[in-house]
DNA sequence: ATGACCCGGAAACCGGGA
């Protein structure tokens, strides 16, 4: 079985011992980052080699960058720019070969908007607009790819804790969320959600209200969008939510996907 | 509730996060 998980660890050199954990229990194939907050030259190289990776990065000193981790030898790997966020280190995707089965894999920060009536969500809707245009290109020439990330979008009601009081608001607008479901009528399809029908689950819990964890008070933010190219291969998804009550921990929680090769 | 907390980097605060 093929794994690949997805993680906003909120800082990576604040978040080893759990990435540590994640690694030695999961033992995922990839490993997609967001949100490692720092550059490449102050990213933990040789801890992830420990661990068995090797380490493809776009960085960003104090804000956003990404990276993909990977146990499999990475033939081609690009940095990108999306929409208006030059420079942001917002994508990162590395093609990879698992038994013969070529793979294109995406590591993705999408912009938070700040709020829904900022300038900060204009480009976050310039954003979804321009990673749906990169995302049906890559359908057409890649057979197998996937993108795994920080959407910063919640899809439907059963995605956020008060469908009615968060309408309209960052995370929950309309705009964003027609955005993104554009995406995924454009041929790919929400490995989550596939595989866990009418099931509510979070991603993300904010940090400025300490119980909001316990109260279930989240967003289901970080997702794995496959092309439908492949979705015989879909097997399993999990939401990894212990990984929210250990000590220090990120607001967000690992997502692991599974794909069957042998489909 | 224009709140809470967490991060980095600079400066002992502030921008950004969602």
């Amino acid at each position: 079985m093929f794994s690949i998980c997805t993680w906003n660890v909120n800082s990576i050199r604040v978040r080893l011992e759990h990435l540590s954990k994640l690694c030695q229990k999961y033992s995922p194939d990839l490993v997609l980052l967001q949100e490692i907050k720092c550059d490449e030259n102050n990213f933990p190289y040789e801890f992830m080699e420990e661990l068995g990776y090797s380490s493809y990065i776009y960085g960003q000193k104090s804000y956003n960058g990404v990276a993909i981790l990977s146990k499999y030898r990475v033939d081609e790997y690009k940095r990108r720019d999306i929409g208006n966020n030059l420079g942001e280190a917002r994508y990162i995707e590395i093609v990879i070969n698992v038994h013969k089965v070529c793979f294109k894999v995406a590591s993705l920060y999408l912009p938070n908007g700040s709020d829904v009536s900022s300038q900060n969500f204009k480009s976050k809707l310039f954003f979804l607009e321009s990673l749906k245009e990169l995302m049906m290109e890559a359908y057409e020439l890649d057979d197998n790819y996937i993108i795994g990330g920080d959407f910063n979008v919640a899809p439907d009601n059963i995605d956020v804790y008060d469908p009615i009081g968060m309408d309209g608001t960052i995370g929950f607008h309309e705009s964003e969320r027609v955005r993104l479901k554009e995406i995924l009528a454009s041929n790919y399809i929400d490995m989550w959600r596939a595989l866990n029908p009418n099931i509510q689950k979070f991603t993300w819990w904010d940090y400025r209200d300490r119980n909001s964890y316990v109260k279930n008070l989240g967003m289901r933010l970080d997702h794995i969008c496959v092309s439908d190219k492949i979705s015989s291969m879909m097997s399993k998804a999990a939401i990894l939510d212990e990984f929210r009550i250990m000590q220090r921990p990120s607001d967000h929680v690992p997502l692991i996907c599974y794909f069957d090769l042998s489909k």
